[in-house]
DNA sequence: CGACTGTATGACTATACGCGTATATAGTCA
DNA sequence: TGACTATATACGCGTATAGTCATACAGTCG
């Protein structure tokens, strides 16, 4: 397998991760600030299962990081250019033509976020 | 279904079509300029099956356009945030110390070209 | 029309992965 | 230690999709 194969693999892998809406939904969560997995539980709604699921896979791809603090988990977001990938496919969406103009303007609030919260 | 839940779904699909190694590699090719099915086939080894598929997936998706030139047909991209998207990946993957130093160089050939032939 | 090339697609298999349930592990406090 | 809370994980299921093979479709040329 030569170099380019294994850098195509590194690029699908990071994509990868931002191609769930769940895990979208739980790093818009944290683009808050850290939570515990209770608090993400909370705000997502997901089951805490698959909450700490997602989390520990973001948490071996470097996305976020995690600090325990007694019994809790704290997990934020460390990867620097998430709001950047965030905010330039958030755009690209929210311009198509074939978008309701409330989602649109919803997909242009979650940029604002982004832009905002995280750097 | 609320309306951030469908933007989420939305932002995860595109993404998606970014997480295929396969897809990278057709893009990437595309990235030279137009090419027709047949010299993507060569320029990637795929199968004419295989990268007729992906070529339509990415065709249905609006991020390449296709032309018909008699029996053959053209594609090329066309989503104006694709370099971006990538070389913000190519960037983050390229700095992380876990690779190795060659990966790194064809990592930020990859971004360069990127930058270079697509805009 | 038939032969040929280029492209698309239907059928099928294999595999990856998200999810729910139940359970295990780790930490705190009595 | 035992009871309780917080988090992680093993197992099974269902589904989505990449890949291959064979074939269908479209266009060109004789």
């Amino acid at each position: 397998m030569d170099e380019l194969t294994k850098v195509f693999e590194s690029v699908a892998d990071y994509f990868g991760l931002l191609s769930e809406p769940t895990r979208l939904r739980i790093l818009h969560c944290l683009c808050n600030g850290e939570l515990s997995v209770n608090e993400v539980v909370e705000g997502t709604g997901l089951t805490q299962a698959n909450t700490s699921r997602h989390l520990n896979l973001l948490y071996r791809a470097n996305v976020v990081a995690r600090r325990r603090e007694g019994s809790q988990v704290f997990y934020r977001i460390i990867d620097p250019n998430f709001s950047d990938l965030c905010r330039t496919v958030c755009v690209t969406i929210a311009s198509r033509s074939d978008m309701s103009l409330p989602r649109r303007e919803s997909l242009l609030r979650l940029e604002q976020d982004l832009h905002e919260k995280q750097g």
